[in-house]
RNA sequence: GGGUCGUUAACUCAGUCGGUAGAGUAUCUGCCUUUUAAGCAGAGAGUCGUUGGUUCGAGUCCAACACGACCCA
């Protein structure tokens, strides 16, 4: 066979060389004492040809990352999760047969090592192995050691690989991790509690957008998963549970890009008794001091442009937005008809059905949303666009609602929630009426969701945050691929070389 | 959906005017007991994304397709 299989070859047989001499290739006896970080500042520093005072024995595990031999002895550096370190082999040290065994081992191999701390010639701390064991053998040759793997689409097919042998990658994840545990802990002291609602969902709710369908067979029915867990967790509100939040994923049937994963994950929250004035404060808040512990700065760049998260932040209208950044007079804002006119020079294609609030937020997303860079709410969004949102006291065009953008993009949209079931009736109703063309977007009434408001739902503001999107900006990541371990990816071709393995 | 660019050894990349495939790393063999992108000497490794076409001859030119990146809708 050929190809692919030069290294596998080789590997093999070294594999079989070694299981030869005894050595177990996937062995489940060493344990490791100590993580390589706990060695690395201990105690006094040592000069260089020093041993560690003491002579105190560390036994590590890890992946060898790199090898460098001398015959009757060998220099390899060990990761694991932790750190690095380098591990000194001595044929004298570990005695001929294991010396032997060492001869076998690869780049990539998983291995324990034991022995005592010591600086070498050039000051880098290592560890003299007394005992070395193989853990698992590594088949498979890893990227190369000095340019790492730099082909995006493989990082994200391979991403054990990526995790490997890129250093900055595994700090993404790392930070994503961190943030999303800051964010739990952020919410937790404010008495919210986190709750698991449906993904899969008789009727996608909570948001326009296309959702993928699934079949549960014993029921012989048809489910959407879940686009937004909006209608859920305001239940809840009914149920009494007068703070709640969920993180969790959310699912769209639309294209694919930079911003957009098929599934993503978002943070929802709810807090009775709140308006959306309270929810742009608890954001400024949150994102802010999630930066500050991430980074210990609220100045940090994106893809080479400052961006400044220290509150307080800017609020604009989507008017004064409108007047302010695109230049657009505020006389013509006023005027339905002018607006819609305006729209369509721009070239912005409306349904017949939409009015002056359509067109609008059109106008605001095509002149205004990329030029935000720093941390902007805009509020006042028309009630047209916003089937959910509590209208606003004094103006019933608009809604009682904002969305943050932060370099040009849209983290969060918040709003005071409407309680009142007969206007929710009405506003999905004409959110049917208007939707009919679009068949994969399924508006169906939800009557259970108009009972719970029936019931009475306490006032309240909610909103959901992007978290792909925040932790894009937190980790610097030019792409939402970067910040989804396994993001999708459309299937590699399959040609005609089948691994050996399976073709067994 | 449209446009542009890319796909060559395990990885990172060259490949001129169309003339039979190159480097570094990695791998293998030999030497080497403090190296660190170790070193020295030698060797092996390729369906040039896929399928067609043009041509005496295609990694190179043309077309379609696949996958990816970027831009646009």
């Amino acid at each position: 066979m050929g190809t692919d299989n030069q290294f596998l070859a080789q590997r093999r047989e070294k594999a079989a060389a070694l299981a030869d001499l005894g050595v177990k290739l996937y062995a489940n006896s060493f344990q490791p004492r100590h993580r390589i970080a706990e060695l690395l500042p201990s105690g006094e520093p040592l000069q260089p040809e020093e041993k560690e005072a003491g002579g105190a024995v560390y036994r590590v595990a890890g992946r060898v990352m790199a090898m460098r031999k001398f015959g009757k002895a060998a220099f390899f550096s060990l990761a694991d999760s932790s750190a690095r370190i380098q591990v000194y082999v001595r044929k004298d040290t570990v005695g001929e047969e294991q010396f032997a065994i060492f001869g076998k081992w690869d780049i990539g191999d998983i291995v324990g090592a034991e022995g005592t701390l010591f600086k070498t010639k050039t000051g880098e701390l290592s560890i003299h192995a007394m005992a070395i064991a193989m853990i698992s053998k590594s088949l498979r040759p890893l990227p190369e050691k000095w340019h790492g793997l730099t082909d995006v689409e493989t990082r994200y097919r391979r991403r054990y690989v990526d995790l490997i042998v890129t250093p900055e990658s595994r700090a993404t994840f790392r930070t994503r991790v961190q943030i999303i545990k800051l964010i739990r802990d952020f919410l937790s002291d404010r008495g919210f509690m986190e709750v698991e609602t449906p993904m899969m969902q008789p009727l996608p709710g909570g948001a326009t957008a296309k959702p993928f369908k699934t079949h549960h067979n014993a029921l012989g029915m048809d489910l959407y998963l879940r686009v937004a867990p909006e209608l859920y967790l305001k239940r809840l509100l009914v149920g009494g549970f007068e703070r709640v939040f969920e993180i969790n994923r959310n699912f769209r049937n639309e294209g694919l890009s930079t911003r957009h994963n098929p599934e993503f994950t978002m943070l929802e929250f709810y807090q009775a008794y709140a308006t959306y004035e309270d929810m742009m404060e608890l954001t400024e808040q949150m994102i802010s001091s999630v930066c500050r512990q991430v980074h210990a700065t609220m100045q940090i760049s994106y893809q080479g442009n400052p961006v400044n998260l220290a509150p307080p932040w800017r609020r604009l209208t989507m008017d004064q937005a409108l007047t302010e950044i695109a230049g657009i007079e505020s006389s013509l804002l006023a005027d339905d008809q002018q607006v819609i006119e305006m729209a369509r020079q721009r070239g912005i294609k409306l349904e017949a059905q939409a009015g002056a609030g359509k067109a609008k937020t059109e106008l605001f997303e095509l002149l205004v949303e990329e030029q935000l860079i720093d941390p902007t709410f805009i509020t006042s969004y028309p009630t047209e666009v916003s089937p959910l949102a509590r209208r606003n006291e004094e103006n019933p065009a608009v809604t009682d609602r904002f969305e943050l953008f932060i370099t040009g993009r849209e983290i969060a949209n918040g709003f005071s929630e409407l309680n009142d079931p007969d206007d929710q009736r009405h506003r999905f109703e004409k959110q049917i009426a208007e939707r009919g063309e679009d068949e994969e977007i399924h508006p169906e009434l939800d009557t259970d969701y108009i009972r719970a408001l029936e019931y009475g739902m306490p006032s309240a503001a909610g909103e959901g945050i992007g978290i792909d999107r925040l932790v894009m900006l937190l980790t610097d990541s030019p792409s939402i691929r970067d910040v989804i371990l396994f993001p999708h990816m459309k299937p590699e071709e399959r040609t005609a070389v089948v691994d050996p393995e399976l073709d067994a």
